[in-house]
DNA sequence: AACCTGACTTAGTATACCCCAC
DNA sequence: GTGGGGTATACTAAGTCAGGTT
């Protein structure tokens, strides 16, 4: 109920929150999208389906688009001129239909400069609440990792006592626990740079010296056994080795819906044949005579195998990885020693690009140090290649917070080696941008009634750019960049959205000016939503719409660098992403607000936490795929509510009876069991009531991720503010990485910040 | 102004891992 | 001890944005 509460207030609908409002009693999601969504299949599958079918026709009309501007780019262009000029007298028709306006309009045009003021900073001040929790860590060093072993420890203690040999084990516990405290607290030592508490630059330098072992390359290419076999026409082939690894790449993703498309196929088949000796291209010439069954179950069995190893086995290869990491995973960046995030190459393979990605099975080729450019020191030890291999390039650039980084084929990107979120370059990074958003806070009225007044405006660029940053601001939509057509699945943001992506209803179930938004946004996610809109921005949406095919741009007049110039104007930092930061922020801090009770318990308030970081999740439209184990354990979530209900109404007949024996017999005893019956009853009740919150949280949850918002858009202190105040274990809301990235919010933030 | 590119953040999914009930 | 279910981590694709070049 409280979420419904949440999205109403925020004078919004989200589709799927407004649907499940009308619902009212249901409170898992009904209505429209499912009707709509007519089969069982999951939502997500409907969606790219027709997607793909519509990005087909999409795509065939902006193709014909482009063939036509290639013809004749200055026809096409004059045209569109044309058209844009006609376009720019209509605004005026319409502002006389909305009156004496235009004289406002005129003077706020005018005022339009006073946003140079806005820029300034509400100083902050960085408050130090840090003394007390610098106290504790020192105090205990290393309790917090401890903790982990010794609750170990104790459950081992329990079933020790069965079996006695235990002594032995426990030594050997007992001194690699020592081992691994002293390792421990070298660490923690280290890792306990405060990094916050010091002095800020912000010349651009990002380290005075750093020091790495360079990236750890993946491990090549181990041949087939001679039994596993590559069947060709249902003969086999013996593969070269180069082949044969390409081949072990399709072959492994076999049971994956990947290769049951054909672009996947194509692709994948065009860049194998690249690859192949001549001979071997002589004879392959299609992909469905191509038989990798064998090399498939091979794979399936070597996992498996591996699964089943016996315990030394595994402990030796963890052992393994611990070293790799060791030496690779950590550098030394201005003599603090800080975890990279990602220290190994990407392995070749196959490129699995998201939705209907054109480029979906083509081959990833493998890195080498001759593609590597390290970025280090000048004076420190440079990092060795691997045995008989050289580096690209190493250069020392300060100026950026990479340790390496080399170009991917697929799409000619730059990937490089970056820091873990816990290191200072980034938490840093992180904190600044929540520092803008607060800013953005401070500015933002006076932002939003600009753009109201935009909306009138008689210049075509200043409309769109106006309603743009209202879808901005409201619906938390990306800023949305060109990109490269054929290149990248056709998704989009604000900015590139095309007429297709909306429809305009004048009334819609009783609501007017209603917007129905409908596209695939980043990673092929669909964003649908119905969203009333104000009348202006109705009224703009059809002018923008005029004359123009489904498959044109909706603001034809604006793009990403445009609105990010403006932004950047009425407020120094600000861009686009900003409000996305800003709404997420401050929505998570009114619903905290608004849905914790002081009185609840540590459970109930964590729920409460959980709506709002939903509501959030739900504003940012962050969705995963319906968990595969979903469906089961909702099921037996819902048995064990059965189960309980059944309980229940035994305890109820119970009670009954205890009564009825109390009424005939009015002694002390049967007083009690009555009594006892009571509470019996309660803790049933009060149980079954947990299981169906539970359920609830479940379902709701089901397609929603939490995690991205959490990592990404919510300040970290506006949560430890929360824990604080309401003496929740921080523990209970963030799991030991988020507390690491977060830990220059944990230290600063006592219970009384405001976002 | 269009175009390109480098650097960095944000994103969902696959897999590893851990814990608990059986 | 095992299996399964849920969480944490690894992975890498896909965005944003600004600065430079044409």
């Amino acid at each position: 109920v409280g979420e419904d509460e949440i999205q109403r207030e925020r004078g919004e609908a989200r589709m799927k929150e407004r649907d499940r409002a009308e619902g009212k009693a249901k409170p898992a999601r009904t209505g429209e999208e499912e009707n709509k969504m007519s089969s069982k299949d999951t939502e997500r599958e409907q969606t790219k389906v027709k997607a793909n079918k519509a990005g087909k026709n999409q795509k065939e009309k902006r193709q014909e688009k482009r063939e036509e501007k290639v013809k004749d780019p200055k026809n096409k262009r004059e045209k569109r001129e044309g058209e844009r000029n006609s376009e720019e007298e209509r605004p005026k028709e319409n502002q006389r239909t909305k009156g004496e306006k235009e004289i406002k309009e005129e003077r706020e045009e005018g005022d339009g400069q006073e946003g140079e003021g806005w820029g300034s900073e509400p100083k902050q001040a960085k408050k130090k609440p840090k003394e007390r929790k610098a106290k504790d860590e020192t105090k205990h060093p290393e309790k917090g990792r401890k903790s982990k072993e010794k609750s170990k420890e104790v459950a081992n203690e329990g079933g020790a006592k069965k079996r006695k040999s235990k002594e032995e084990d426990d030594k050997k516990k007992s001194k690699k626990l020592k081992e691994e405290a002293e390792e421990n607290k070298k660490k923690e030592e280290d890792s306990k740079w405060k990094w916050w508490e010091e002095e800020k630059t912000d010349d651009g330098v990002k380290w005075k010296q750093l020091e790495h072992n360079g990236p750890y390359f993946a491990p090549p290419y181990e041949p087939l056994p001679d039994d596993v076999r590559f069947y060709y026409d249902g003969k086999p082939m013996k593969l070269s080795m180069a082949t044969e690894e390409i081949a072990t790449f399709y072959a492994k993703m076999l049971d994956h819906e990947y290769t049951t498309k054909e672009i996947f196929q194509t692709n994948f088949f065009h860049d194998w044949r690249k690859e192949m000796t001549s001979e071997e291209r002589k004879k392959i010439k299609h992909l469905e005579k191509c038989d990798f069954k064998e090399i498939h179950k091979y794979f399936v069995d070597r996992n498996e195998a591996r699964k089943a190893l016996p315990k030394e086995e595994k402990q030796k290869l963890k052992e393994e990885a611990d070293k790799i990491q060791e030496e690779f995973g950590y550098c030394n960046l201005d003599g603090h020693r800080e975890k990279i995030g990602n220290f190994k190459t990407e392995p070749p393979g196959l490129f699995r690009g998201r939705g209907d990605h054109p480029k979906m099975g083509m081959l990833k080729k493998r890195i080498m140090p001759e593609d590597v450019i390290i970025n280090c020191s000048k004076d420190c030890k440079i990092p060795e290649p691997p045995l008989g291999h050289k580096w690209k390039e190493v250069r020392c650039d300060n100026t950026v917070t990479w340790l390496a980084s080399w170009t991917e084929n697929i799409q000619n990107s730059i990937k490089y080696i970056m820091l873990n979120p816990s290191s200072k370059l980034k938490g840093e990074k992180d904190w600044q941008k929540y520092e803008v958003a607060r800013r953005l806070k401070g500015v933002v009225d006076k932002i939003r009634s600009q753009y109201r007044a935009d909306w009138k405006s008689r210049e075509m660029k200043k409309r769109q750019r106006s309603v743009a940053l209202y879808f901005i601001d409201k619906l938390a939509l990306r800023a949305g960049n060109e990109k490269e057509e054929g290149e990248t699945a056709d998704t989009v943001g604000c900015c590139s959205l095309r007429v297709e992506h909306i429809k305009l209803h004048s009334e819609l179930d009783g609501q007017e000016h209603v917007v129905e938004f409908d596209f695939l946004g980043k990673d092929s996610i669909r964003y649908y939503n119905k969203v009333p809109v104000e009348k202006p921005v109705f009224k703009n949406l059809q002018l923008f719409m005029e004359n123009k095919d489904p498959g044109d741009d909706l603001f034809d007049r604006l793009n990403t660098t445009v609105l990010n110039k403006h932004l950047q104007d009425l407020m120094d930092g600000l861009s686009a992403k900003v409000f996305r930061t800003y709404n997420a922020s401050i929505t998570l801090q009114e619903q905290l607000k608004a849905l914790t009770n002081a009185d609840d318990n540590v459970a109930a308030k964590l729920l409460s936490y959980n709506r709002a970081n939903r509501a959030v999740a739900i504003l940012c439209n962050h969705q995963r795929a319906t968990p595969k184990t979903f469906e089961k354990s909702m099921q037996n979530l819902q048995a064990k509510i059965d189960a309980k209900k059944e309980q229940l109404e035994e305890a109820q007949v119970e009670l009954k009876r205890a009564k009825a024996d109390l009424k005939a017999k009015k002694d002390v005893k049967s007083k009690a069991a009555v009594e006892k019956k009571k509470k019996l009853l309660e803790k049933l009740e009060e149980q079954l009531l947990k299981l169906n919150v539970q359920a609830t949280d479940k379902e709701e949850n089901k397609q929603i991720a939490l995690g991205t918002s959490k990592l990404n858009y919510l300040d970290p202190r506006i949560s430890v503010a929360w824990c604080k105040k309401f003496g929740v274990p921080i523990e209970k809301i963030y799991n030991k990485t988020q507390r690491e990235k977060f830990a220059w919010a944990i230290d600063m933030a006592d219970e009384n910040f405001e976002f």
